[in-house]
DNA sequence: AAGACGCTCAACCGCCATGTT
DNA sequence: CAACATGGCGGTTGAGCGTCT
């Protein structure tokens, strides 16, 4: 069995206040993001890292594009959702200041039903359906592992290059992991 | 005026991938 | 190689709010 993150009697649920949003503020502008399971204990916080790395990532990043979506971030939607289905994070990653969670709410409440009501079924319309499969020992998304011999795949409506590495060396966005799936630019 | 209903979106949950020991 | 720790992701939930009847 799985331990919890963390013990959930000691923590927090719910809405953030002011004052907690503040203190992970000001944490971080101090330390900068780090060991999230750290985070919240040293920053005097109530709360689960899991639910520090949320709150910041999604509402409190000093570069994050708040209000509506513009049309041509709907558009971009539309192709990228078109492209790769729900993988919301590779979405967001192509729209600047936007958050999976915000991209995959406003696809939800929002784009969906424009889709429906064009007669559109929005679940059909995906060419990326997740399907594990494994390939070169690592399990990969089956659309991703589709291109012949995992030689990119250009997109030259969208600017985009959809390609596969396997090696931590070849990490290319600084977040130190080695992901099954690059979007090149 | 008030209850029912629907919508939005912040937050949580559980799972998976990767790194470390 | 296995077990464990951590970060990240997508799906889901539920509080709060607006609109309808």
């Amino acid at each position: 069995m799985r331990k919890p993150c963390c013990n959930k009697n000691d923590t927090n649920k719910g809405a953030w206040s002011k004052q907690e949003d503040q203190k992970l503020i000001d944490y971080i502008r101090k330390h900068g993001e780090g060991n999230w399971r750290f985070i919240p204990k040293a920053a005097g916080l109530l709360r689960c890292g899991k639910s520090c790395r949320l709150r910041w990532i999604n509402y409190l990043r000093p570069d994050l594009k708040r209000g509506n979506f513009g049309e041509d971030e709907e558009d971009l939607i539309f192709r990228l959702h078109h492209l790769l289905g729900n993988r919301w994070s590779l979405i967001a990653g192509r729209l600047p200041g936007r958050t999976d969670n915000e991209v995959k709410n406003y696809w939800n409440s929002h784009l969906k039903k424009k889709l429906i009501s064009k007669g559109i079924d929005p679940n059909k319309r995906c060419k990326a359906r997740r399907q594990s499969c494994v390939t070169n020992n690592h399990k990969v998304s089956k659309p991703y592992a589709s291109a012949p011999d995992h030689q990119p795949s250009v997109l030259p409506d969208l600017n985009l290059t959809l390609g596969l590495c396997n090696r931590a060396d070849e990490n290319i966005d600084g977040t130190g992991r080695s992901p099954t799936l690059r979007l090149f630019i």
